[in-house]
DNA sequence: CTATATAGTAGCGATACGAAACAATATTGA
DNA sequence: TCAATATTGTTTCGTATCGCTACTATATAG
């Protein structure tokens, strides 16, 4: 369509507001309607949190911090879980105030039936390079919105400025002042701090 | 990185579960955090929703839906905008039943300050030509999620099958067999059905 | 003109959430 | 060493949100 053929009533792209707007319905949308009931959307969140967060962040203050909520309010959600047997709490051994939480079988085998899967499948079955921008801008906004927000990033270790890669042997975390194992790579932990802007 | 240097802690790319999540966490730092606390995140959804949709949807029917919840939940968060001098009723000329809800001054006042506008932003930043392929598969993944939870889809009325436009004039909707005006053309509507897909 | 469908409301019960107070443990600093 | 302070986590309580059911009023179909 040329400047010159301007139709009273063609349709405008999508402003920023609308995506905005689609982006929050999206998100409710994964929770609401014919999905699995059996869990709140709160409770969805913390199961989902527990089973990708690595071994410092599986606490229910950091959870309170992910979730934007208080740690009051956190600890009912973490409670509730534990008793539907979905969640385990583990005495930490060098803070006694703190308590390690992990996911338990059940808890494993619930996520089978995650209400947000539908989303993931719809995620997956985009063309690999469309994938690859859509996750790099998701990823921009977060580190966006998070900034602004004061709130934690909480990104994967593998993508952390703490994070000391070799070329060889595991990695180390010279925040928690620990080695990192492959499956940490790709946990969520609290204190990340992005190495690199994800979008120039 | 080529094939042979395989590190065994090397960062794997972000899972579509990830970037799911990731949309779910970006939803709810919207209206978390110091955001303005006056209303709730329903209120917010419902007065950004009536701002936003056509004449034919502006009905706590129609919020109901878009919302993905009960008429009657719908009408209590109505009801407690319309108190607060943010929304207002107005009957429906053809429909004793219904009621027509409009955005008061006051309630567009308050739209200045929404919270949304921190993701707008956000968005306005990006690339232009990143912003539009962002945008096409955000419509995308709302469409699909959607039509599998078979909630309605709730596009703008110039996208929409429904939609008859003639190359000068103003364009016609066979659905609701009435003449839309430019304002209309991207206002949200109950009875969208999208035109052509948004992605091949 | 009756039967059925739809728009909207009211009341209820369950519960999720935030705030505040509290207990227990860590850490700091004199 | 020991008091002061910070942090982790829980509990309690009040508020408000949400879904459910029943209900009224209007519209539409046969």
């Amino acid at each position: 369509m040329t400047a010159e053929t301007r139709f009273t009533t063609a349709p405008e792209p999508a402003t920023a507001s609308q995506v905005a707007e689609q982006i929050v319905h999206l998100a409710r949308l994964v929770h609401g309607g014919t999905s699995d009931q059996c869990l709140t959307p709160a409770q969805w969140t913390a199961l989902r949190y527990f089973a990708r967060a690595n071994r410092f962040s599986r606490t229910p203050s950091a959870f309170s911090e992910f979730h934007a909520t208080t740690r009051g309010t956190a600890s009912q959600t973490v409670k509730s879980l534990i008793s539907a047997g979905l969640l385990e709490r583990h005495a930490n051994q060098s803070d006694g105030r703190s308590s390690l939480i992990e996911v338990t079988p059940a808890g494993h085998e619930k996520l089978q039936n995650d209400p947000l899967s539908a989303l993931t499948r719809a995620i997956d079955l985009l063309p690999e390079a469309e994938r690859a921008r859509f996750t790099a801008v998701i990823a921009h906004l977060a580190t966006r919105l998070a900034r602004e927000r004061t709130a934690p990033l909480f990104g994967n270790c593998g993508d952390c400025g703490h994070c000391d890669t070799t070329d060889s042997g595991p990695a180390y975390c010279r925040c928690t002042q620990s080695l990192l194992a492959q499956e940490d790579m790709n946990a969520l932990c609290v204190d990340f701090s992005p190495a690199a802007p994800n979008l120039r």
